[in-house]
DNA sequence: TTGACATATGTCGATATCGGAATATGTTGG
DNA sequence: CCAACATATTCCGATATCGACATATGTCAA
């Protein structure tokens, strides 16, 4: 056997570093392709590939004007994320309480990388 | 050129399902790497594999007590994570502003998968 | 219609990743 | 030391994915 599909889902849409810069550029509203493509420093093929992709999650939402195509953010769709994250946040004030674990732990752990 | 790095982060190595499960039976508290076993279907190597990569992104820490390998969580690890998703609240909210564009919306989308 | 512009799609090579099976490492008790 | 158990590591084939390039589709304006 081998890996499972993928990129069909929220968490793996967003896993993708540039994919997360695409969606940033979206947050200040509404913009073309091309002026993605500006902004970023990315071919226009990827951007619109990656565009499919969040598309495909419905994580953007796209409206025809002219020959431009604008993509939207769609940021309901960041929702189960949220969900997901939030099941977390119990055990993360857990930890937090105790003040000096905390800081303790950070110390100790440093940054991975 | 190929594909970018990919596990080394916190967003890829939660993109994944399977660590997602063992994220989630981590809530509860500490565990063994057999009990994770248990828990999920999956083989031992595979869970093995797993906390390897939440492990080198700091999700999780390790404890040896005796032949065991108690796995814990480490909430901490997900405050990227959460300030990333913040930034998206505004927007988030801007929309929910406007109830009925919203339930419109949600209702026009349907679910994208 | 034609040509210019905006975007999407297809193909390709390189690499990452997953899951499975086998095996290596490490720990404990007798 | 040895056997049994717990976990980690390595090797493998199958497939996904990325980025680059080339090209197709679609839309406007004259």
């Amino acid at each position: 056997m081998a890996r499972s599909p993928a990129t069909s889902d929220v968490f793996n849409a967003v896993a993708e570093a540039r994919r997360r810069e695409i969606l940033d550029v979206l947050i200040t509203g509404e913009k073309a392709v091309g002026a993605i493509v500006d902004d970023l420093s990315m071919s226009q093929p990827q951007v619109s590939k990656h565009l499919r992709v969040l598309s495909e999650v419905g994580l953007v939402s796209c409206r025809a004007e002219g020959r431009h195509r604008l993509y939207r953010l769609e940021p309901a769709r960041l929702r189960p994320f949220h969900e997901w994250l939030s099941r977390y946040e119990q055990a993360w004030n857990d930890r937090m309480d105790r003040v000096d674990d905390y800081l303790i732990e950070l110390q100790r752990q440093g940054d991975p990388q």
